[in-house]
DNA sequence: CTATGTGTTATATCTTATATATATCATATT
DNA sequence: AATATGATATATATAAGATATAACACATAG
């Protein structure tokens, strides 16, 4: 899987890292048991530092993305508690964009369409 | 409309502040026309610095929530150019939270539904 | 057993972002 | 004339982000 770092970017190297293997599980690119580079590896790859790799790693894991072993290294797990404490963990974050959709006269239905789009290629 | 700055969060104060703005406006809490106080006068208020203040409204204005006035301040005023424009600008935030969704296995008509009840009880 | 490669942790340094403190300016209002 | 507005500038302090080394415990390959 293809990992790309904007330098310039104001979001954080390892946020964006974090963001694009998110993204990568969610297109099937990634799937449980698949290995991610080390941490050293990867960040020599990226042309960054070990422990910016390391950090969003480890917020994967937190997030329930991904397991970390001293055998394996870096293994996909995604890990599901139980679907309504899923959906309040992403509640803060969709209730933002929602927000900004409402203010800028974005109706639900438009929403569902581009919802229905993203599911439909992601 | 009250506005609450959690000093112990991680997230900036001026963004905690740009997004209880946007939140009052998806409420209706703040209608166009609306005076927001002066960056002085909110800063006193909330204990924080004029400077910060003045980013997010700064923030606000080039985000198109609001205008600022020498004479009347700052006022909501909240510029729309099109759907499909306004969409795109939506879509990146939107495209990490559906991919969130995705991988923690919540179908889109779980995320209709969310949007939906956001939608009817903003 | 040795060497290598994991993730993990620790320390130090540098840069950038955030927040504050003052101060000044042009302008509009009272 | 006095006051208050947003806008701007400068300086300082703190926090976050990123890098550079180094070491540790553990697992595996040779």
């Amino acid at each position: 899987m293809l990992i790309e770092i904007d330098f310039n970017s104001p979001q954080a190297i390892y946020i964006q890292l974090r963001n694009q293997i998110v993204m990568g599980i969610a297109q099937e690119q990634l799937r449980d048991g698949d290995s991610l580079p080390s941490v050293r590896s990867l960040a020599s790859t990226l042309g960054v530092n070990m422990h910016t790799v390391n950090k969003a790693y480890a917020m994967l894991r937190s997030e329930g993305y991904l397991i970390l072993d001293r055998r394996k290294g870096a293994v996909i797990q995604v890990e599901i508690e139980n679907k309504d404490a899923e959906i309040e963990k992403i509640n803060h974050n969709l209730r933002m964009v929602v927000a900004q959709a409402i203010c800028k006269g974005i109706s639900k239905e438009d929403m569902h369409a581009v919802i229905d789009d993203m599911y439909e290629n992601f």
